[in-house]
DNA sequence: CAGTAATTGTTACCCTAGCGGACAATATCT
DNA sequence: AGATATTGTCCGCTAGGGTAACAATTACTG
């Protein structure tokens, strides 16, 4: 039997999922600002963590973002001392992006902030509640269209109103 | 054991809550505009309907967001038909905030499209499946400090950068 | 009961952020 | 060689949120 249509928000799941992700997404914010960076520059600099020398072009299509956009985030992550812009070897046109020591050191630290707000979120789910719902999450996410560790808030299209 | 803190992105509990919250907030965006309204209205309206008469300040409060934010939500409303300022029998300062007819036609249509929505996104889990998920995302949202059905999307103090 | 403070709804202003178009430099195709 | 596409960048515009201030009314206070 299908959940009844004037059920109330809080028994959504759609709108459970928008609740808690904007408030876990925000606070993270939060706790990032004190190193400094958003969470656009945390995933970022997850992606170049993964493979550096690539072209802001190549960057942006992985995050599904406009180069445009790119180009302001680099400048963010140049102007904190977080990434390099490198002549490419093959193509002139292009920048070839590295991450910088500095990163190197910064990246574990935003990681444990990660880490501590998941903590925080997670408090009062036992190990087992903790891997039921991550799956099921997973099992979501792979079905929804969004590429894995892609978050769609960086092509935010339209302007996202708030769900109240 | 906890879990690692190099895991990548779609290993990690929160950041999947902020993916697919984006997610779906951003399809229900999208869905809800062929009424010509927004999710924050929306919120609103589902508001409205469990308590007419309240004034705009008392909308606020229980929505959470400053009085001004009020005043532009109901001007939307006001404007499609979906809500009325009437004279508050007891302040004259204040309004009393009452549905109209076409609202109270609009809102199962808004119910249904918040119904297809969440539809979609659980498309792939079973009844069990989903009852937990509910449950377990009830749990956390419970946890979470947020009132329940209200959406932190409404009082964004600061800009929420994406969180690629 | 006079006067002051607080509340309600509203408007005007600032100011930042995202979007589109246009641009120089370089590469690729024909 | 010439035309076309790609890469990274900049400029201007518009929209949205936050602050300050405002008139109307109510509540407090000596």
């Amino acid at each position: 039997m299908p959940a009844p249509s004037n059920r109330p928000l809080n028994e959504r799941t759609n709108f459970l999922l928008s609740q808690l992700g904007f408030h876990t997404a925000m606070r993270f914010t939060e706790r990032l600002a004190a190193l400094d960076i958003q969470p656009s520059h945390f995933g970022l600099l997850m992606h170049l963590a993964q493979g550096e020398g690539r072209s802001q072009q190549q960057l942006a299509e992985v995050l599904g973002i406009h180069r445009k956009v790119m180009v302001g985030l680099l400048d963010d992550l140049e102007q904190r001392g977080l990434a390099e812009r490198r002549r490419h070897p093959a193509d002139r046109r292009a920048h070839a992006i590295y991450l910088t020591d500095a990163a190197r050191t910064l990246l574990p630290q935003a990681r444990a902030i990660a880490d501590a707000e998941e903590e925080d979120l997670l408090t009062g789910l036992d190990g087992d509640e903790r891997r039921q719902l991550l799956t099921l999450l997973q099992r979501l996410a792979d079905h929804s269209g969004n590429p894995r560790g892609v978050h769609p808030g960086l092509r935010r299209n339209p302007g996202l109103p708030g769900m109240g």
